[in-house]
DNA sequence: CATGAATGAGTGTTCATTCAT
DNA sequence: AATGAATGAACACTCATTCAT
């Protein structure tokens, strides 16, 4: 955000439009660190630069803060994996690949890799949220990996397994990961590397943990 | 908790003997209901048939409560698991499968089932208690699954995977299904069949997504 | 409100100057609906069409503006009662009649039949305007009142009453008509029809009122 | 309140049993002196000699407080004024004397007088409350005039009046006395005598009200 | 040991008022 | 003159903790 001459001329105006997201970014980090019920909004306000009441000029109340922080931060995230699904060419294995590590890319590197954990530590108090946070990220998240797995399945590359409990059972791994880092792993425990985290999960989930051999015995 | 002659006859003593373990088990359920800050130490007490003074009589505050729940709740659980991989004798898919099963009917269809959840939501705001779960309950439970994974791999059975990410990524699901109960599964979103889930995340996980032919090609 | 010529010509002028009346319009309106401190400025300027900041350019501040609606408001009304009793012509207890039913059209079918009920409800908080009402309203309307019954005890139309006390008491059915739509009325309880309950109001306080041998005359 | 030993011996526990009433007359001060919203509990529990949380344990919420201190204010009087209507044996027009004595001995010289000023003031932005005191309050109060006039019409003493608007209208003058006194009457305008006032009402009503035979019976 | 009355710090939200544009 | 973005004081209600009994 390079202040222009423009910009200097007229800050007044520009802080307004920028506003609304100085304060989502802010909320994003504190609801991160302390929890949705433990971030004081006027700590929010602080953090963006702003009085409490300025709040209120762009959020109706503090749900309404998160509502944005996730429809802002995590939705665009979806419907581009939604365009990856659609326009995907390579096989389904690929596109497994290529959906979880996109996902990746724009959470795990992300303030937002530490809402998962928050929608899980708050959800019991703010069923509110939790039923918000279900219809925008969830089931929508869940419909791409529905979608992968049935095409899998269709051409015959993957086995014809429960998809609608095979779609969680996959992306567990996946969430753990970031589950780990904001809450036990970050006083204690091993830290993974992401890539071999993710590299291992593929292997085991694509390719399965029995050795080729006892496998095909296995099967008969 | 068979009353003995002793306890009829003295139950004002056994009482005063039994009231740690009744507040305890009281917290335990409301903490797991409803997190921690969420909990008033009078439900608590109510819970218990004690008065909100008396609970400070045993325990020095809220934190305290807390760790002492975890502490006692958690530890006795993993001894029983390590006798399991010491004595045993079949393969090592099916110690996994054991081991996994085990620990679902210990914890899984028991007060503590919510115990993950609730460490994952405080473990930022009790660093302490983290490490001290993360060395009595995690480093214990990784134990198992790694000399698992080990025995697997030294007999031919299992391929040679990274076993201390291997570990975690097989257990993630395992996790996951009892975080989702105690989250977001509460208010919303699909509630899966545990056995079901279990089932299919071991054959994803022993056997893989990938099918037959596809694999073998794969692998060349 | 006729636009003329010359205020079509020169409508940001003419705005200019209507400016305080219609906010005051506004505010009265408000004021009466929601009382003093439950309205907000906010609306009052939107009611006028205008921004928040520009009711400052004209009141400086909530309190000023209130005391602008009620002077503006009342002063104006209690003249044409004098000079109906003026020249008043009928019995003293047609002028009574005259007198009340003038007041309640003027007052009773207008904005400003709130304004009773808003000036008991903050007269303890604007003792200021509190003196200020009494003197051009209560006190005028007194002298009305007083006047007309003087002039039927001086006639022999009435008896001689403690004149004093008989104004309020002859006048309060009127006020508690008006007060009572404006406040417990709103929500529950009976509404009276004003001219049934005006005419009952004069049936009894004129029967109590006039003389015996007048009254035996009008009976006739 | 004397303090005996026996109080000075368990301080405590008398403490706890007066309370209430101390919260509850603590709150009539405020909320007449200053208006329902106005008042903030924390000046009623200071006023009270407690803290704010003390008001609490005894009330759940200001509405609450409010609705403790009608009902024990106020209702009680109605209730000896029912007494009153049952066992009256006297003509109606002493019953009707009587009965507004009486509401005034038990209203307008105590810190309830200033209730009906509260009521109007605050109805329209509290409307539970508004309902509340309707039912509680208003309802019964009518209903003994009610029975007062019917009774005095059934006997041939009164006229055939509209009972239900006269109700209101004979009532009137008896709340507008009090109302003046905690509004305007407050910081300028008359002060009536309660006593004279009063009797001006009875002496102008009845003669309205009075059958004319009974009348000139009563004039001897 | 046990009680439960009492405390008071803590926060989301509203709105009159100001002032840079 | 007019705007509307920004401010910050104010208040009901909760609950962990204390302590007199």
């Amino acid at each position: 955000m390079v202040p222009t001459l423009e910009a200097v001329a007229q800050p007044r105006q520009r802080r307004k439009e920028a506003r609304p997201a100085e304060l989502m970014a802010a909320a994003l980090e504190l609801f991160v660190e302390k929890g949705f019920a433990a971030t004081r909004l006027e700590d929010v306000a602080a953090r963006a630069g702003v009085s409490k009441g300025t709040l209120y000029l762009y959020f109706d109340s503090k749900e309404a803060l998160f509502k944005a922080v996730i429809q802002e931060g995590i939705v665009p995230i979806l419907e581009e994996g939604a365009g990856l699904v659609d326009s995907f060419e390579g096989s389904a294995a690929d596109l497994l690949r290529t959906l979880i590590g996109e996902w990746w890319q724009r959470m795990g590197n992300t303030p937002l890799a530490g809402v998962p954990k928050l929608m899980i530590s708050e959800a019991g108090n703010f069923p509110e949220l939790a039923t918000y946070y279900n219809d925008a990220v969830i089931v929508r998240g869940r419909d791409l990996m529905r979608r992968t797995l049935q095409r899998g399945i269709a051409s015959g590359e993957f086995r014809a397994v429960d998809v609608e409990t095979a779609i969680d059972v996959i992306f567990a791994p996946v969430l753990m990961l970031l589950i780990w880092r904001y809450s036990l792993g970050a006083c204690c425990g091993i830290a993974h590397d992401p890539q071999a985290y993710l590299n291992t999960h593929f292997d085991l989930t694509l390719g399965g943990l029995v050795a080729p051999t006892t496998r095909t015995r296995a099967a008969r």
